[in-house]
DNA sequence: GATGAATGAGGATTCATTCAT
DNA sequence: CATGAATGAATCCTCATTCAT
């Protein structure tokens, strides 16, 4: 009966579906730019170009919306990641690719999801943030057991080294991203996001030491090659990041 | 001691002395375990001892109480890694007592002090957060400072590689800490600050790569290559000062 | 027996039938349970299983299921009242009869009923509350008529005295039960209703007063004096039937 | 030092004072006026010429006011009745005065205290009005202790007889007062109050039976005498009723 | 007649800040 | 300098009611 022509009703369904789709961005546009408080329910609704009642028949309170972000925002990540991931089988490009990824996700919209989790985190509702075990956090764990997977197969290949705490190395990556994101923001923006995911992993799979285990693999001259091409790179890097 | 020759002008001295105190104090308290906009000032004002109107004899805003406070602990901080490192000569020495300061105190207050950043950052004045030149920047400018010398200071040494990026050095340490740190509130605590800073700094300087190029000291070609590094080294740090 | 037969038309009819009924059922449950304005018509939409807008096309406002209710348990309050009463000829069982119907139907549902009337005295809208002509004082008037009649009644048998004011009598029996059943829930709770009912009466018809005049059968001078009476009542009764 | 002249500050004093008091009075008016729920905080605080955020300064929250009112009034009502109880000895006066002094209270501004006594009743915060231990009942039953006390000397000097219950007394003469009242003001107004008390106190204590036990007292033409001018009163009531 | 999304006015309360004392 | 009462704008959210489907 109500299934043969689902046309019937796609006004509806639109306006229901853009709807919550225009809270949700328009939310996420005004707490980017004015912060969580300062973003009020009815600017808001007015700017989605809704009553502000309407709001609340979508979303329980102002806090749900701040976490449909969130959880939108990190879906995408989620799901961009994993499809750039699966042709991949090089580790060293598995982790270019999270490291891009990451970088891009979180570099949108003048930086909006770090905003977001850093409001989400801020939050006056949170008084104990750290220990809390929250909607975000698990949704985090789900993304972060990516690079998990890419770390724990390249020890299988034996690419990487075996006694490494996976904990970690995420909080160096990540962590690594999001402060450099802030970085590159400073100066010359986001342009950058390619070479600067490439000298990130640089860094974070090779270290900073000098003498190293002897290694019979790439000639010397590959060496030196290799370490021109990411001479080159930073300057190329530099010199754009002044643009 | 303290408690017999003090009674001149102690009251008014300490009064006056600590009125100021007591506000920054009670209001990172307050701030920590509620939140900034939840913890009123009206409730500073109480918790501390005076009268609401007294804080704005002291301060022009409450917004200026979180840079006093933010103020405060960077200070604090930055004091604190310089004095620790004097006594350091070795590199991966004060790479650790750098990370274990900054976790210690970062760590503080249920994470006050990142805490009280990430409200800075989103507090509802600031439009453009990421682009913007804020005092915290220079106050991080400053102290991240110290982890650059620690690099160059190794890398002069020969204990580090050369052709290393310093900012993505320091995004990777210290933004592996922050994001290490929420880590560690979600599980076993803050007692394991120490190893944990232990494990960072090997991640950090080792890496990840298991089979490296052999390194016997560096050849001919590699001298060359290292003046070359330096002069692009040297390019860098031209062109990014002119930003 | 009620079973069987009755699925020919019965849930339309039931359902359209029991509408009505089910908004006002659920309707005085919320009202008591929550008071008025907390029992959203969302919410007894909602509990009544049915959408919010089908309320506004049973009744014209939220006010206009109170007055359903009201009207609903006045008529039902008379109607017992009126069943118990015929076959009673004794006055004293009649105002037993009488106030113990009256504990019963106001201590129905924690005392909605009473409730009700005060907030539909002190609603929004009457804002001179006393002096109005309300729909509810026209039902009162019916259902202490009942009252009336009982005394005129017992009056006319030479049950109780003639020189008494009917008004009056009506306030000190009903305002006297209804502020009784405030005491009983406040106590013992309504277990009580029967012998409290009795008490009620008892002192209802006897007073106070220990000795009391001899009355041995009316004399002429009384007998001159409850023609008298008769008199006035009627002149009372013409002057208040003109107002 | 700031106890010699306390004519000093009178003006702080007073206002404070009167602030509070304005509070006070202006809601009183309003939630007789319109109801609580209608009369909102932002009129009671324009209409009290003052900031809608002083009121919130004196009270904690709005139903804090309506308890003010309540109190206030109370409190009035009882000093009142203790000082018009004091230089009387009979019984029978002590009895007109409770009930005058009752009436004239719950009558003034229009029934104000009996509707604040509903309002606060039918308040949707009181979810289980009827069996709550409330502010208000301990405030009644200070009062209500009056007639008690007043019901107890009757009996001991013999006045009254001793197998009455005091609870279904109190119940009788404060309830039928304030079922009265409402129907004074459905007719000729409040200028009857003393002929009504006297009245309702005749029917409290004679009650309605017609054959009363043996009494040797006052003779016949004074039974007959009283009845007479119970009769004229009521007549002069019933008509001043009528303008 | 039923639905339920949209409405938008209106609610109590909080808050940083001011200023007269 | 200290006080704390007064301020009034701004907050999130609720609610009865409407109306297109």
């Amino acid at each position: 009966m109500t299934r043969s022509n689902t046309s019937a009703t796609p006004q509806r369904e639109k306006s229901k579906r853009s709807r919550r789709g225009r809270i949700v961005f328009t939310a996420a546009q005004l707490f980017s730019k004015l912060g969580y408080h300062a973003a009020s329910t009815r600017r808001i609704a007015s700017e989605a170009g809704l009553s502000e009642g309407t709001i609340f028949n979508h979303f329980k309170s102002k806090q749900e919306i701040l976490i449909a972000i969130l959880r939108d925002m990190y879906e995408e990540m989620i799901t961009s990641a994993q499809e750039g991931l699966e042709p991949l089988t090089d580790t060293r490009e598995r982790l270019e690719l999270l490291a891009l990824n990451h970088l891009q996700h979180i570099s949108r919209d003048n930086g909006l999801l770090i905003r977001m989790i850093h409001i989400h985190h801020g939050l006056d509702v949170h008084q104990d943030y750290l220990s809390e075990e929250s909607f975000i956090n698990a949704l985090n764990r789900r993304y972060t057991r990516l690079l998990n997977n890419t770390i724990k197969e390249g020890i299988r290949r034996g690419e990487l080294i075996e006694n490494c705490d996976l904990a970690v190395c995420r909080d160096l990556f990540f962590g690594g991203l999001e402060y450099g994101m802030r970085t590159l923001f400073l100066r010359g923006k986001k342009s950058e996001l390619q070479s600067y995911a490439h000298l990130a992993v640089d860094n974070f799979i090779h270290g900073l030491e000098r003498n190293r285990p002897e290694h019979p693999g790439p000639k010397e001259s590959e060496q030196t090659l290799a370490r021109l091409e990411n001479l080159v790179e930073r300057l190329e890097y530099a010199v754009k990041a002044r643009t």
